[in-house]
RNA sequence: GGAGCCAUAGCUCAAUUGGUUAGAGCGCCUCCCUGUCACGGAGGAGGUUGCGGGUUCGAGCCCCGUUGGCUCCGCCA
């Protein structure tokens, strides 16, 4: 480090072997331990920690010892050794100490309205109001360095299997599909507005129809949707890829080839499930069924069962006729009343009626409240043969749920999956389940009975376009594909289709005209006419990607300026008010909501 | 758009379930202390219990509303 009127060297630099040097350091009062006579400080800066030494005989130890904490200081003094048995191990500079022989003040410090050290736990809203001071804990300051290096390190592995960077516009136009828009009104073009991009998709394409062969970027991207744990509101980040003259498998292989090296560099202990560096692959179909969900967290030790025919013609009215899932738990057997109970009302916010069960006693009996409409010698025989595993020896939990809604009986009991296996501690600790979902449907029936797109409709239809014409539109799938991990959807993609005459068909079943694909999709749809090249890609979410190296469960953790869930940025005022002359050079008056009466 | 949970000192929590003057630790201030490293010790300041109503002899605690935060549903091609 070059020295400068702050500092010689960082606090992370210092090794006995600089003994007897005059240095100068820069950094935070991190602690204070005032002994009386002599006088010790933490000083930290990015880089570690070193302590330095005010002995009683200088003048100006009264004034630095009522420095607050997190004051700015820049000290000058000589490294010297630490005395025998004061060496402090836990720190990089522990061998030794400053000897300080004068200081300087460079930003005073106000009553903190957080602790930096120690970092005891702090309400989200004040760590996001004051997040340059959570950013200075030690515990998120990692993080943004952890994310750094991930970056970094996505970088690389792209570029050295053959990818190539782009940047692409972040003014443009309003995508009529998806997720609401953010719009930027035009200055120059009354009533007119550019919107952010939901993600590059468009442009990605078009760089495939312009002949780049392999493209990456690490893309911001916009959505205005409501925010969770793990999705940001607002805007979040993805590793936006795309590749000309590929079928599925090698989209695949390529992620494979990323993510395998990936989270071996950054979690090495972590045992992951690919084989030969391939990850599992199960359709979204059997994913619904066996898991509940389109997102399967398979560290979870049970799967879902579906006993909708042997109570297509029962007598037991809440199940009769409807489609009927159930999982087995036997660690649920000793469980109270009242965790039953506590397990009703989380099924009830999700919308269920309830959710049954019955008890697999270990002589064989079954018990609980709807075990009277199970005999053992009739369905609750069958029920125990289709969901238990041989041999029927141990006590066990059966969980049901049933609803004419074949989505809904799935959902429900896949999120009561989550929820127990996360109440009895049942998920698989410290290690990486990954999988690819396949084989989405192409089309789904809406609410008002009509065929729409159930993903992306730039995804290429599994049968071209013979199978548009020739079967049910609700029996095609897209090769569009999911990559999942430990629960989390952390990348999305597709093989795009390519085809106008395709286009214009799949459209077609969708209920649009083709003016409709022309005044859209302008630009891709009439580039696609002038020679394009089978494509796909996919885009892995980076936030999610961090937060699963980091270990952590909320993604604003990993995000070092996030929002809060409302889409309010509590640090900078966002958003805010324009002003009057703002909104004039834009062209805009402000209606405001009718308030409820 | 909907549901649930939370809100007490700058911070983390407590207050025997409606009962006297709302407590403790950390931080802050004053003092003591020459080898600490989560230093130790003595003392002190600091509260409209988020806000507004209501019930009650009496409310931090019960009810209604509201604000903020979090979690979930909807939403997220």
């Amino acid at each position: 480090m070059p020295a400068n009127p702050y500092r010689t060297h960082t606090c992370n630099d210092l090794r006995p072997a600089h003994a007897g040097e005059t240095v100068k350091l820069a950094g935070w009062i991190h602690n204070k331990r005032d002994l009386g006579g002599v006088l010790f400080i933490d000083l930290r800066d990015h880089y570690g920690i070193t302590q330095i030494v005010i002995p009683p005989t200088a003048a100006f130890q009264d004034e630095i010892a009522h420095l607050p904490k997190e004051t700015v200081i820049s000290v000058e003094g000589t490294v010297r050794p630490r005395p025998d048995g004061t060496v402090n191990t836990n720190i990089a500079t522990g061998e030794i100490e400053l000897d300080v022989a004068g200081y300087e003040k460079l930003g005073a410090c106000a009553p903190l309205p957080m602790n930096v050290f120690p970092e005891d736990h702090t309400p989200e809203e004040t760590r996001l109001k004051y997040r340059f001071l959570d950013l200075r804990r030690s515990q998120l300051h990692q993080t943004v360095m952890l994310r750094s290096r991930i970056i970094s390190s996505i970088r690389r592995k792209m570029i050295e299997l053959g990818f190539q960077e782009f940047q692409t516009p972040i003014l443009t136009s309003s995508s009529p599909e998806g997720a609401r828009d953010f719009l930027v009104p035009s200055r120059l073009y009354p009533g007119e507005f550019y919107a952010l991009p939901q993600a590059p998709q468009q442009f990605k394409q078009l760089l495939m129809v312009s002949g780049f062969d392999r493209y990456f970027q690490i893309a911001p991207c916009f959505r205005d949707e409501d925010g969770r744990a793990d999705r940001t509101p607002g805007e979040f980040y993805q590793l936006d890829v795309e590749m000309s003259f590929v079928t599925q498998d090698d989209v695949f292989a390529a992620m494979e080839a990323l993510f395998v090296p990936l989270f071996r560099e950054f979690k090495s202990a972590w045992p992951m499930n690919e084989t030969g560096g391939a990850f599992p692959r199960l359709t979204y179909r059997d994913s619904m069924l066996r898991y509940g969900t389109d997102k399967p967290d398979l560290r979870i030790p049970f799967e879902i069962s579906d006993l909708t025919p042997l109570f297509a013609k029962s007598e037991f009215k809440a199940f009769a006729g409807k489609t009927v899932r159930a999982f087995a738990v036997p660690q649920a057997f000793d469980q109270p009343r009242s965790w039953f109970d506590q397990l009703q009302e989380e099924a009830k916010k999700l919308g269920a009626p309830g959710l049954a069960y019955l008890k697999f006693e270990s002589h064989g009996n079954l018990s609980g409240p709807i075990a009277k409409f199970m005999p053992t010698d009739g369905i609750g025989g069958e029920i125990v043969r289709k969901v238990l595993p041989e041999p029927l020896a141990a006590p066990n939990v059966i969980f049901f749920s049933a609803d004419h809604d074949e989505t809904k009986a799935a959902k429900v009991l896949g999120r009561m999956r989550e929820i127990i296996a996360t109440q009895l501690d049942l998920v698989e600790k410290n290690v990486f389940k990954f999988t690819w979902i396949v084989d989405y449907p192409m089309y789904e029936m809406s609410d008002e009975k009509k065929v729409e797109f159930s993903h992306n409709p730039f995804s290429m239809p599994q049968g071209g376009f013979e199978a548009l014409t020739t079967q049910d539109p609700l029996t095609l799938f897209a090769y569009q594909y999911d990559l999942v991990c430990n629960g989390y959807e952390i990348a999305s993609g597709a093989i795009r289709n390519h085809v106008p005459e395709i286009m214009y068909k799949a459209f077609e079943i969708a209920g649009y005209d083709p003016s409709v694909v022309d005044t859209r999709f302008a630009g891709m749809i009439n580039a696609f006419k002038y020679g394009a090249p089978p494509h796909g890609g996919i885009a892995p979410g980076i936030d999610r990607i961090v937060m699963l190296l980091a270990g952590e469960t909320n993604i604003r953790d990993v995000i070092a300026f996030p929002m809060a869930q409302n889409g309010r940025d509590l640090l900078m005022n966002a958003p805010a008010p324009a002003t009057e002359k703002q909104l004039r050079e834009v062209h805009l008056t402000i209606r405001k909501p009718v308030p409820k009466a």
